[in-house]
DNA sequence: GCTTATTCGGATCAGTGCTCCATGTAAGTG
DNA sequence: CACTTACATGGAGCACTGATCCGAATAAGC
């Protein structure tokens, strides 16, 4: 690659990640391209489509997710694992509001840019799934895809300006569904008396 | 209303209807107004914005699954009612792809269309689960907006091709994590629950 | 300094929701 | 019936979207 053309390439994933992260994923191409002093054409040669462009700038991230939930398998309780890496799995999306359409079309879709890498995070997770089933502490009927819906779901409703304000409550609800009555009282709060509304 | 008008304006709820059936809720307004036979103005008159056609077309849906709750608050146990109501929301989603993100925007903005039908959804769904904690077979730290959530989140999954199928399964698991427990043994004495309004 | 392969971005295209306004027509009056 | 008038109509146009083409600019290799 041409050294003009890494930098004009490193240049606007920096202004993507930012404009990403003020208007949402669906923020206008052309504007990424204007506010990094580039023609549109540029962009797209780059990055042929906006899955393309999200890719680039969200597989680090993905790749922790992975990462941390490999570490957690080793380094925590069963149940602790499990909610702790859905906890961050669904905070993380926050920073990328409107993500959780785009992984729940590109997971059925093997052509999409983020096909791979949203397989790779459901395979974590139903591993640290499979491991909290095996000590009891999750119900058994549920399997990865479905703990990968609940994370783009309860992620959705973060995205939801109106519905926001109760995602993390929603979460513990959801959480204290998927743990077993045995392992319902984990180590993140969940054992909550008082309600906070 | 002149009578072409009146003519006009049903032909194309009917016509919106159908293409919205079809092709869920961001169908184009053109596609919509050429399947008609009549301009794209015509449509934008009778219904200034897309929230508004949506309006007119739900309305009628809207009032029976108010009118549902209602029924049910009499003729079915409280966990009954409860459950049985919830699934006919999420099921009646089903029907108009693409619905959950325009209620969930609507119920917080006064100016939409949408918003009074989306708050006395609400609202008769509150009543339902008012009635369920005050017999003790539902988890007393929900309310009427984390129903509403709960209800968008879960249409939103089945509006998902790829989470689709697992949709009926997870609505079985979020609505245990809405039943206590107690939802197993008999209701036995019911208190009656704080008279509607 | 020259050649050549690459990169660039303005012009363009089809699509969207939406607005304006000249035309056509239904409804009410003589 | 004829006439007027208030209203409904829809094509043309606006600003915007993602995407494509292609002549011009430019960096890399010699």
């Amino acid at each position: 690659m041409r050294a003009d053309a890494r930098k004009n390439r490193d240049h606007l994933l920096a202004v993507a990640g930012t404009a990403i992260a003020e208007q949402g994923v669906d923020v206008s191409l052309r504007d990424i391209a204007r506010r990094a002093d580039v023609g549109l054409a540029t962009l797209l040669r780059h990055f042929p489509t906006r899955e393309a462009l999200l890719d680039a700038l969200l597989r680090t991230s993905f790749d922790e997710l992975t990462a941390k939930a490999g570490e957690l398998e080793t380094s925590s309780s069963p149940e602790d694992a499990l909610v702790s890496w859905l906890r961050d799995c669904v905070g993380w999306t926050t920073e990328y509001r409107g993500v959780t359409v785009l992984m729940a079309t590109a997971i059925e879709d093997t052509e999409s840019a983020l096909h791979a890498s949203c397989v790779t995070l459901r395979a974590a997770g139903a591993r640290l799934l499979a491991r909290a089933q095996a000590t009891g502490m999750a119900r058994s009927d549920i399997d990865g895809t479905d703990l990968f819906a609940l994370i783009a779901a309860l992620a959705w409703l973060g995205d939801q300006p109106s519905l926001a304000p109760r995602a993390d409550h929603l979460f513990d609800v959801v959480a204290s569904a998927i743990l077993t009555s045995a392992g319902s009282g984990d180590a993140q709060g969940e054992r909550r008396p008082p309600d906070r509304r």
